[in-house]
RNA sequence: GGGGUCUUAGCUCAAUUGGUUAGAGCGUCGGCCUGUCACGCCGAAGGUUGCGGGUUCAAGUCCCGUAGAUCCCGCCA
């Protein structure tokens, strides 16, 4: 070995002991005689001194070293004196006597400070171009080690429960459906292409039917869709499937685990089991199937309070089956009016007439364009009901229910970023149950808003024939702060009910066949009755780290457009590539 | 596909109403310095103001186009 300990490993027990240590140089500090250097590793930092009357060698070394070189250090570990330890790093009691210092590798200077407080307010595109030398940062390899520790946290867990991990292909079959697949063309068979998968669904499933009965796996999953801070093209899921369960069953297990990643990654283990709300109840009272609960501001129904109203834009939206909605932002009454305009947009964007507003004053008065059309008991069932008080800052919507709740609950979201009280550290999950089964696109179609394997709620089951669009679905969301970690269902085990949905959602016997007719020819053979989730793991990393975007905790992620600009990928090939595999481009006219 | 923001030295930024030779801090290089820890002090080098065009006596600054980055909408069963 090189070394014989790391940067980090050495405290006041080690005094008197040679050590060697390896490293990168951090700073040099010559004094002209004496002359320090900070030498870095993945575990941390330890202060050398190199002093030319101890020895002159090591010094002359020191000397030329430059920050980022690549040295090893011979010598005896010494105890700091009272005034100059340095309470900041671990081994700050400690100093390193330099007895014989070797280059092993020289460095160029770095194209961008690694410094922590610089490095951070560097442009993240120069950064990510030399990611290797980014990577050296404490601050970054501290989002890998925790990624790392969250991977060994669900494995161990899942293992107790039973779960076998399986690794599924990822050469597979194009599913049209969902996202844009990524394509692999097939030299052997000239015109045939795999696709990469953007989940291992049917996979998983025809587990169950092979009787492994508990699955899971970090699978990667890869998806041509353009990209936001927290979607990369190709991204880690936690899927997990099971045989033999009912969604309770699911919960649990979806809930230990959770548990386990928290205190692998050094949060307080979670209250269990996880909070539940229907669909409906998330989308009533925040406006959204992934409600943020580190903050109040609930939509609240004023139908009640404008029953009788004589105020006509109210009065005309309850005639026509619509609702009246507000949320009372707390405090916010001295809020710029440029950002209710900005808001009054934002209505106006999602079918609402304009966006009425109370501004209560710290006298108690509230201005507002609307209140003068309410009579004197509207006003104090209002001020009761949304808890107004000096200094709130009051927001109505009033349209179709499909239409106010998801304004509002953005509204909610925005509203609250700008007064900046949402609280940093806290992590409130919630179960999202019952999501509708179907969503009706614009042209009128049902379409499945999980996937068509999703079973319906049993009671349910009728109106599969007479009002497909209330049918509630055995399906489930679990969300952090806001964010939707996952996804899943307890799937479709019967020939006659899978067949029934198909009707539905019309598709083809055709379709079935060619998209489908694998899985289907596999139920067929005793599958047992069986459900899953997938948990997106970068995600769950970026929350736990608490990190920007989801490239933190990705190693060498791809921009904004898919491209990982330290490689230059994807890149063109050359013409014999392109032949072998039966390709020929057909290239836009403006790319030369 | 659409919208917002950004682009000046290696890095982070400044530059008045369009007006002299585009500045600062950090870094780099050289010199000095024997207890610093973001060491200190002295000095130097370093610029096609993303790129292309236009307006003007004069453009980093105004106009048009374009490239790249970033955030959002669409999209992501």
């Amino acid at each position: 070995m090189k070394r014989s300990h790391t940067c980090g490993a050495l405290t006041s027990e080690h005094v008197g002991q040679a050590v060697t240590l390896c490293g990168w140089v951090d700073t040099v500090r010559d004094h002209g005689g004496i002359l320090f250097i900070d030498l870095r590793d993945r575990y941390g930092m330890t202060q050398v001194v190199c002093d030319p009357d101890d020895s002159a060698a090591a010094a002359e070394v020191a000397k030329s070293t430059r920050p980022e070189f690549v040295i090893q250090v011979k010598g005896t570990v010494r105890a700091r004196p009272a005034d100059m330890v340095n309470a900041r790093i671990a081994t700050g009691g400690i100093e390193l006597v330099g007895e014989s210092v070797t280059i092993l590798n020289t460095s160029k200077t770095p194209p961008f400070p690694l410094d922590e407080d610089k490095a951070a307010k560097v442009h993240e595109e120069l950064r990510m171009e030399s990611r290797y030398l980014d990577l050296r940062r404490a601050s970054v390899q501290r989002g890998l080690i925790l990624r790392h520790k969250m991977a060994i946290a669900v494995r161990k867990f899942m293992d107790e429960q039973e779960f076998i991990e399986v690794e599924t292909p990822i050469l597979t079959k194009s599913t049209p459906e969902g996202a844009r697949d990524y394509l692999v063309p097939n030299r052997v068979t000239p015109g045939t292409f795999y696709a990469l998968p953007q989940a291992p669904q049917q996979y998983k499933q025809l587990l169950m039917v092979g009787g492994m009965d508990r699955y899971f796996q970090l699978a990667r999953c890869f998806r041509d869709e353009d990209l936001r801070a927290d979607r990369q093209p190709e991204f880690t899921q936690i899927d997990v499937e099971m045989s033999f369960v009912d969604e309770e069953d699911l919960y649990g297990i979806i809930d230990g685990l959770l548990a386990e990643v928290m205190v692998a990654s050094g949060h307080p283990r979670p209250e269990l089991p996880l909070p539940r709300m229907s669909w409906h109840e998330a989308m009533d009272r925040f406006g959204s199937d992934k409600p943020d609960l580190r903050f109040g501001w609930e939509l609240t129904s004023l139908a009640d309070v404008f029953a009788e109203t004589e105020f006509k834009v109210f009065a005309n939206v309850l005639k026509s089956g619509g609702v009246i909605k507000a949320i009372n932002c707390k405090g916010q009454a001295g809020i710029p009016i440029r950002m209710i305009d900005e808001w009054t947009v934002l209505a106006k964007s999602h079918g609402m007439g304009g966006l009425a507003y109370i501004r209560v004053q710290e006298d108690g008065t509230w201005k507002s364009p609307i209140v003068k059309f309410f009579a004197e008991a509207e006003v104090e069932a209002l001020r009761a009901k949304l808890s107004v008080e000096p200094g709130d800052l009051v927001l109505f919507a009033a349209e179709q229910a499909k239409n106010v709740d998801p304004f509002l609950g953005k509204l909610r979201l925005e509203a609250a970023n700008h007064a900046g009280i949402i609280p940093k550290g806290e992590f409130k999950f919630t179960w999202v149950t019952e999501f509708p089964l179907f969503e009706e696109t614009d042209a009128g179609r049902l379409v499945s808003m999980h996937h068509p394997f999703t079973t319906p709620k049993p009671e349910d089951v009728p109106l599969l024939d007479t009002d497909p669009g209330k049918v509630r679905a055995v399906a489930y969301d679990i969300v952090l702060n806001g964010v939707e970690l996952g996804s899943g269902s307890i799937r479709i085990h019967d020939p006659a009910l899978q067949g029934k949905m198909f009707d539905l959602l019309k598709v083809s016997e055709e379709e079935k066949e060619s998209r489908f007719g694998h899985l289907l020819k596999a139920l067929a053979y005793g599958a047992p009755p069986h459900g899953g989730i997938a948990l997106g793991f970068d995600r769950l990393a970026l929350l736990m780290a608490g990190g920007k975007t989801i490239r933190d905790v990705i190693a060498f992620p791809k921009n904004h457009k898919g491209i990982d600009l330290m490689m230059d990928a994807p890149s063109t090939v050359d013409a014999k590539q392109l032949h072998d595999v039966h390709i020929q481009l057909d290239l836009p006219p403006e790319v030369e």
